[in-house]
DNA sequence: TTTTATT
């Protein structure tokens, strides 16, 4: 059916309403496909732009590569397509990230800088939307032995103009060291400073939170929200920290649409959380007897809205914050009439039991994590302006918007719950 | 000083 040197070709910057019947036409001109796949995000669904291509001969997938890759640009991307084997095909680890270059360089200079180590199958200078160099490149030679030659010669070889300090090369993060740096980026923008204040608040933080959820015990401690956050924050980097993967929760699960689930439970998003773990392997996380049960009707429902969550949502951290830059940008460009853009049906949430003190900027910060908020709006009391506690925030896609409800709903800030739920449709309730 | 994405 296929050659056994046959390639699997990567298909990037591919408009998300294209599927695999849309490609096809595009690629068979080059010869017989043996698999063309869509890639999707596992838990939403949601189409992530790119797809994989095999074709039956080797010779296809050469072809289609050289007539396709950066040749033309797909109706609505920004970007031309790429066409190339994917990671898969390559051996090892063989691109490199080479930082504190000057802001003069160009892919030209950082090239003949590594071209005596090997073969460079790419080499790009990261720039900033303004084209400005952002002094670092990226680096892919054909081996992971050239890469690592280039590693020993260059590496803190010298100090280029204009660079802080002296030349880094290294091999670029995997995922999921990237995954840890976007979830930093995300605790510094809530503002979580210091590592000390982050443990520090994330520990009372979470602590508290465990006892409220224990049954006979209350606790009317005041949680600060960003505290919280951070709590939150602190678990996923634990999580990732001692597995690599988001750990399986150990503790309830609750399904905040669920009719049948005891209220006490059912308000209690914090158990929703991956089990943290602790320093030196302490997990403080008490194991619930009746943990086994939620958890079960989430996967007999083919549902886990914990992972579906957060992976999500952290995915589109990178996207999510130029988004907000975009919003900035936009009020100052009109600040009379910031338009309130709503979603489609589906991406608008309702959030209640705000605190009094939450503004916009703190609710888009809250919601920032699920996805590409395109409003956030607390709403304000015309005479007082003070907030009247709910507000509503809109997303580009019905996805993070279940992402945003699972994990906030009955999200506890001082001493009131977070009821977070799809916006209703004008027309619908409204019978008098 | 870490990217537009890699089942």
């Amino acid at each position: 059916m296929k050659e056994a040197d046959a390639i699997k070709l990567f298909i990037g910057q591919i408009p998300r309403n294209l599927e695999e019947k849309d490609l096809k036409p595009i690629f068979e001109q080059f010869g017989k496909i043996y698999e063309l796949t869509v890639i999707k995000d596992k838990y939403t669904g949601m189409h992530k732009g790119c797809a994989f291509l095999t074709y039956c001969a080797r010779e296809s997938a050469l072809k289609a590569q050289s007539a396709l890759h950066e040749q033309k640009t797909l109706p609505g991307m920004n970007r031309p397509i790429q066409v190339k084997p994917a990671d898969s095909e390559s051996r090892g680890d063989r691109k490199l990230f080479v930082g504190m270059l000057g802001k003069q360089q160009t892919d030209e200079d950082v090239r003949k800088m590594f071209e005596p180590f090997g073969s460079i199958d790419e080499c790009t200078v990261l720039r900033g939307p303004d084209g400005t160099s952002k002094g670092c490149a990226f680096v892919k030679f054909q081996t992971h032995a050239e890469a690592q030659a280039a590693i020993n010669s260059l590496h803190g070889s010298r100090t280029l103009p204009g660079a802080s300090s002296s030349l880094v090369v290294k091999f670029a993060d995997t995922e999921k060291e990237r995954g840890l740096r976007r979830m930093q980026q995300v605790a510094n923008q809530l503002g979580m400073f210091s590592p000390m204040t982050l443990q520090f608040g994330a520990y009372s933080a979470y602590t508290q939170a465990v006892r409220k959820c224990s049954p006979g015990c209350s606790s009317n401690a005041y949680l600060n929200p960003m505290a919280t956050m951070a709590a939150v924050q602190m678990q996923q980097m634990a999580a990732l920290n001692a597995n690599g993967l988001i750990a399986t929760p150990i503790t309830p699960i609750t399904p905040s649409s669920g009719t049948s689930t005891p209220p006490t439970i059912a308000a209690t998003p914090v158990p929703a959380l991956p089990a943290p773990i602790g320093v030196n392997g302490y997990s403080p996380v008490p194991t619930q007897a009746n943990g086994q049960a939620a958890s079960e009707t989430i996967y007999a429902n083919g549902v886990h809205p914990y992972p579906a969550a957060y992976p999500a949502a952290y995915g589109l951290v990178s996207q999510a914050f130029p988004q907000q830059a975009t919003i900035v940008t936009q009020q100052h460009q009109q600040p009379q009439q910031q338009q309130q853009r709503e979603g489609p049906e589906g991406c608008n949430i309702f959030i209640y039991h705000l605190p009094q003190e939450f503004t916009d900027s703190e609710m888009l910060q809250m919601f920032l994590p699920f996805g590409n908020v395109i409003s956030a709006k607390v709403f304000v009391d015309r005479a007082t302006n003070q907030s009247k506690c709910f507000g509503f925030v809109s997303f580009d896609n019905p996805a993070s918007a279940q992402a945003a409800i699972q994990a906030m709903n009955g999200f506890q800030i001082g001493m009131k719950r977070l009821k977070v739920q799809l916006k209703r449709p004008k027309d619908a309730n409204r019978p008098y």
